[in-house]
DNA sequence: CTGAAAGCGCTTACAG
DNA sequence: CTGAAAGCGCTTACAG
């Protein structure tokens, strides 16, 4: 009842007056027949409307050509791209996509891990972690795996990532290169490791640029908009507030152009901030941020190759790759020399 | 290679001193066996980490257990909540979910398309349209099928969506509650069914308030933000500017807000602006969007409900389910008559 | 180039 | 309550 009664292969097989055999030949290994049978499987399977079951395949084959990715969510707005890079690239390999929301709960995770574990995928792309699967894990992972930015898995996961200290340096260095000398961070939640490789880099950065760093001019916004606004708020009570400010994610940093606004401030006459991420949100505020954009369709797509070359066994694939970042500037951002002007 | 080397049925039976048989009774339907051959079937499993294997039943039980939602992208902000009220009801059921973005173009859907024809999923959701699915039309749909929000195929097939007109009525009454009485519209690409419900539904409100309606009034912003804020500035243009407007979505009442803005006009002192949806985007602009609630998850979890009763032939189900939807007052918002006072 | 046969891992009438 | 057997729809050595 819930599947159609569809012809299959032996129903072509009769009508192209040959063995199952070689209409399976015919169809999926066409240079295994003779053109005239070729033709005749094709002609009978078209006549019938055939279409190959993909079920029965996969069992023979041991193989569904499926993959599973796995999504903190999808609310927010630096996933969704992500996730398109991956289909499009799982796409063109013939392979589906099964994608999974973990809430960064090990509970939801559970039907996807069953998923795995019974078979019905070939294989799994974890993107930012925060949810340990098992099997994954160990001296070799059982089953063929990506890791997405956080590396939750170590070195021994294959891993698509952009390096994070990166992101701070090229936001700090912005920042400085304007004449800021007080440059506050606001970081994600220190769960995440890429929110402590932004807080390294920023520190770093400070260091590398003889700038002084100061405690107080840290502060945590959980990747959230409100904390992060809350966070800002603090920073601008204090006796020396910064004159910018980078936020380890644009949705903190909305946050952030949101308290200062609340207070009588221009942004960027009065503070200048810094996003990361280069998501939607940050393209509506006033003024749009100055964010680090990160590549996120060409990391699902990088991901998703590997993994079915993973799958595959293909041989001599990168282990693990660095996306490039790069800055891009718009509003949100002016020289220190306006703030002395204001 | 890509699949590990699991133990299968017959491992278990032997382990357990039993035929595959029972073995399978034994774990898919513990009533039929007696209750020590039920023990030592569940330990043999446990003790060689027995999983069964979703695609052997898959092609057995002639059902997959796995339900296509179509959904015409994800960086749309309404989305994602639709997707997770599927997602967990269809958890719930045993059921896996394979989301498929058709970005309104039908070469999109070819993949998705096929999973269905090819017998992979056993029945599909489709959101918001946009798109034709072939077989899902003519008299009787050929698959189990679900239309949620935009009844693009008609009666025939089982919908679950909301009032348009409703959405529009309530926008509009709480306008002109407020004493307003030049309202202004600025509608979605008029290719959507909902875009064109919620523009008549505006209409006929007016109407029955005994407010004139004035074409000039009425533009398109095609749902998204930019062209709404073009479409605001038109309307702010006019010899007689709105003093209010309802958008047909919450992304375009930021352009619109953005717009007024721009002009130096305070929302709501100047301007009233009311959305539909109440999506992220809404909340985080200054002031923060007066808008139509519409249910997502709840949709969600009733479409996929709908579709495995479909699909596991229940009978009696509701075929057409229209959910309730209210309005949410927030800052956009305010009385007519602060505009005269200003 | 083609066919008969085995088998992927299950579930389920059918007997007993 | 249990087992032997058939079969879901394919693909692929193995012969010829």
């Amino acid at each position: 009842m819930s599947i159609a009664n569809r012809p299959t292969l032996s129903d072509v097989a009769k009508l192209a007056g040959v063995s199952v055999a070689t209409a399976s030949r015919a169809l999926s290994n066409p240079d295994l027949v003779a053109e005239g049978t070729r033709h005749a499987v094709r002609d009978a399977a078209q006549s019938c409307g055939y279409k190959v079951n993909l079920v029965a395949r996969s069992l023979r084959m041991q193989r569904t050509n499926t993959i599973l990715v796995l999504t903190p969510c999808i609310d927010n707005p630096f996933y969704p791209g992500l996730l398109r890079g991956i289909e499009d690239a799982a796409h063109d390999r013939g392979f589906s996509v099964i994608v999974g929301f973990t809430l960064k709960r090990p509970e939801s995770c559970q039907p996807y891990s069953d998923l795995l574990s019974n078979g019905r995928v070939d294989g799994v792309v974890v993107i930012d972690g925060g949810t340990n699967m098992q099997g994954l894990t160990g001296p070799r992972p059982s089953v063929p795996a990506v890791q997405v930015l956080d590396m939750i898995y170590g070195p021994a996961v294959s891993a698509v990532r952009v390096d994070d200290h990166q992101v701070a340096e090229l936001a700090v260095r912005h920042l400085a290169g304007l004449g800021h000398r007080r440059i506050a961070h606001i970081s994600g939640a220190q769960e995440s490791i890429a929110a402590v490789h932004r807080r390294e880099g920023y520190l770093n950065t400070l260091a590398a640029l003889g700038l002084p760093a100061d405690e107080r001019l840290i502060e945590c916004g959980f990747y959230r908009r409100e904390p992060a606004a809350e966070a800002m708020q603090k920073l601008l009570s204090l006796g020396m507030p910064p004159t910018a400010v980078f936020c380890a994610n644009d949705t903190m940093a909305t946050g952030a152009l949101r308290a200062c606004q609340d207070r009588g401030l221009r942004v960027p006459d009065h503070m200048s901030i810094v996003g990361a991420g280069n998501t939607f949100d940050g393209e509506i505020t006033e003024p749009p941020l100055t964010t680090i954009h990160v590549p996120r369709h060409d990391i699902g797509m990088l991901a998703a190759e590997r993994l079915i070359g993973l799958i595959k066994g293909q041989g001599s694939m990168p282990h693990d790759t660095v996306v490039p970042v790069e800055l891009m500037t718009r509003g949100s951002t002016s020289s220190a020399r306006a703030i002395a002007a204001a």
